[in-house]
DNA sequence: ACCAAGATGACGATCTCG
DNA sequence: CGAGATCGTCATCTTGGT
């Protein structure tokens, strides 16, 4: 719980300039049809034609027919009214740029409104501290921006140079000079802006740049009448698409200063000495580098140069581990810091969980539909029931086991006495009890768990998608209480349709019923290999189940213990499929979570231990992946 | 009688946040 | 310092089939 409930409708502004970033962002998706991957495919036109085939999937490298662009236009986050208004408006042969510049005018058209709140969120979003924010839109009145823009900026200049979207974000060795230089230039630019200069400033971190951007932008584009507002945004957007795409296409062997610095810290509050003695804190609150609907977006970092390199990796585990596992985590997925993200502001259940990826940041979007978001839209039946005195709006998180039939017995001779309103000391119970068992109003009176179905949809899941395959009702439970929560994953996945427009190969550890395939299919990036490790026969039928459901072209292989996948194999398989693209999964938790009384004895333990197998693996697979480049 | 699978309840600690 | 949340494990009992 924390004290502000943001609101979730962007704010103009914001959304402005996410908008700006989603025209470019699809015209250079465009133009990325025809670039390289990292791997030189021999059979890339094999695999072209397998996957030309399928649906709506894949892009095509030429002009994209009305359908598929329509398509590719509601991934991208716009609704599919405004995409056939622009459509109707231009007529179905007009120009892609021309149709998104329009439907963005409409977007922003429709979103400008303000409240309290939204003004709040629009400097949040800017990275003001809260309550800094309030204090300024106290003493200048809510509607006068500029003045509560100018003294947040010179409040923040004051204490600090530093921006705050970098304060969460490692500046290690391996940054490069560029950004070095970018932050040396950029505190002059900052401190003497002419009133142009600071115009322009301001109403590009207005649309949610961050100070740092905007002011690059300005020096690299000039001032004046005749460069736009536009023009720059288009800039920086264009600037970090290219940031992105040279991480990970540069050899980084090549780019790296053979003398390893030490890690320096410019502008920084003083910290205490090294950084690894001090232990990761959790972000309040939990967005990561921000979910959608939700100000806060982060959409740049820096990676350490040792994570720079293909494949990308994705791992995951329980944020509320016990202390210095993160830590441990992330020393062994090269220093990359994890991003935590609790799903209860994506979808209308709680999820902590902490990702070590090396992906790249902007640019994402949500698959469509997004999941409901309140316990009331997912489960619309429940509203008849549920008591006006049970505040919940979101489920907690969905675990392996689920309450007894008996629990919701009690709870309704508990209730039954009373006719319309209960003593508190029976509200107390059954809230308590409704909390601890995630329970929902099915009935008078009548708390029940969920069905593993509703799971699957509060998950991202198809529905049904695990039933059968041999798995019986516990069974299920217990595989969906490990799982991914399937939109939160797309939604840090989804940068990768852009870059593998034919398809990835994907190695999966530790898939369970295969959130992350899940989360591709529904992405739909064509997935030309899947290699999946996964110990449980029941999970493995269920993946396999998937696969032919969903009549996927590619290569389904299913492994059963990652212990028995060898370096060995993993070359092989490497240079039977042209190494891997994506490294995915999230090892054991049962020694990390918290509801273990028995041995939550941490990364040593029995089951999460096999992390370092994960590790084993991704380095074999990065090793590989080098060599095979060289040749 | 026997077995396999399901159902149930007892079992705290360790975090973070306000 | 108190409130609240947490991809859990285990022994035992019940159920349903042969």
């Amino acid at each position: 719980m924390h004290g502000f409930v943001r609101n979730s409708v962007s704010n103009a502004n914001l959304c402005d300039g996410l908008v700006q970033y989603r025209v470019l962002f699809v015209k250079l998706f465009m133009q990325a049809q025809d670039s390289a991957d990292w791997n030189s495919d021999d059979d890339l036109d094999l695999q072209i034609d397998n996957y030309q085939s399928s649906p709506p999937s894949s892009p095509p490298a030429a002009v994209p027919s009305s359908d598929e662009l329509f398509a590719t236009l509601v991934d991208m986050g716009f609704s599919p009214e405004n995409i056939a208004r622009a459509i109707d408006e231009h007529g179905p042969n007009a120009d892609t740029v021309v149709i998104i510049d329009a439907i963005s005018k409409y977007t922003v058209n429709c979103e400008a409104s303000s409240s309290k709140s939204k003004t709040i969120d629009h400097f949040l979003a800017m990275g003001f501290e809260e309550e800094k924010v309030i204090k300024a839109i106290h003493e200048h009145g809510e509607d006068n921006i500029e003045e509560i823009a100018n003294a947040l900026i010179s409040s923040a200049a004051e204490e600090s140079p530093k921006i705050k979207e970098e304060e969460d974000i490692e500046w290690s060795e391996s940054d490069d000079e560029k950004y070095a230089n970018f932050l040396s230039s950029d505190d002059e630019k900052v401190s003497d802006s002419s009133s142009e200069n600071g115009n322009q400033l301001r109403s590009l971190m207005n649309m949610g740049f961050s100070e740092l951007e905007a002011s690059l932008a300005i020096e690299r584009c000039g001032t004046g009448e005749d460069v736009s507002i536009a023009d720059l945004a288009d800039f920086i957007c264009a600037a970090q698409i290219a940031r992105e795409f040279d991480e990970f296409h540069a050899d980084p062997e090549e780019q790296k200063p053979n003398v390893k610095k030490r890690r320096i810290e410019p502008r920084r509050e003083p910290r205490s000495s090294a950084a690894d003695d001090e232990p990761l804190r959790l972000p309040n609150p939990m967005i990561g580098f921000g979910v959608p609907n939700e100000p806060g977006l982060i959409t740049q970092r820096s990676l350490p140069a040792m994570a720079r390199m293909p494949p990308f990796f994705y791992y995951e585990n329980v944020a509320l581990a016990p202390k210095g596992v993160w830590d441990t985590i992330s020393s062994h997925l090269y220093d990359v810091p994890p991003e935590f993200v609790d799903s209860k502001y994506i979808c209308a259940a709680a999820r902590k969980r902490g990702y070590v990826h090396n992906l790249p940041i902007s640019g994402r979007y949500q698959v469509q539909p997004p999941p409901k978001y309140t316990i009331s839209e997912a489960f619309p039946l429940t509203k008849k029931w549920w008591p006006e005195w049970d505040k919940r709006t979101k489920l907690n998180c969905i675990l392996t086991v689920n309450a007894s039939a008996q629990l919701t017995n009690r709870i309704r001779l508990a209730l039954e006495p009373y006719g319309g309103e209960p003593p508190e000391s029976k509200k107390k119970y059954v809230i308590e009890q409704c909390k601890k068992w995630n329970l929902v109003w099915v009935g008078k009176n009548k708390a029940a768990p969920l069905e593993p179905d509703e799971m699957e949809t509060l998950l991202g899941f198809p529905r049904n998608h695990t039933r059968g395959g041999g798995m019986s009702r516990t069974e299920r439970l217990k595989s969906l209480g490990n799982s991914f929560q399937v939109d939160t994953v797309a939604y840090h996945l989804s940068v990768l349709k852009p870059l593998f427009p034919y398809g990835i190969n994907v190695l999966s550890l530790f898939t369970g019923i295969g959130g992350g395939e899940v989360a591709l299919h529904r992405l739909q990036i064509p997935m030309k290999t899947v290699v999946s490790v996964e110990i449980s026969a029941v999970n493995r039928n269920i993946l396999k189940d998937f696969w032919e459901q969903t009549n996927q072209k590619g290569t389904l292989i299913e492994f059963a213990d990652v212990q028995d996948l060898s370096n060995e194999k993993i070359v092989e398989l490497m240079k039977q499929f042209g190494g891997f693209d994506l490294v995915i999964g999230g090892s054991p938790c049962n020694n990390l979570a918290g509801g273990n009384r028995v041995s939550r004895s941490g990364l040593e333990g029995d089951q999460s231990c096999l992390f370092y197998e994960y590790c084993r693996i991704l380095d074999v697979v990065r090793e590989t992946t080098k060599t095979m480049r060289r040749s």
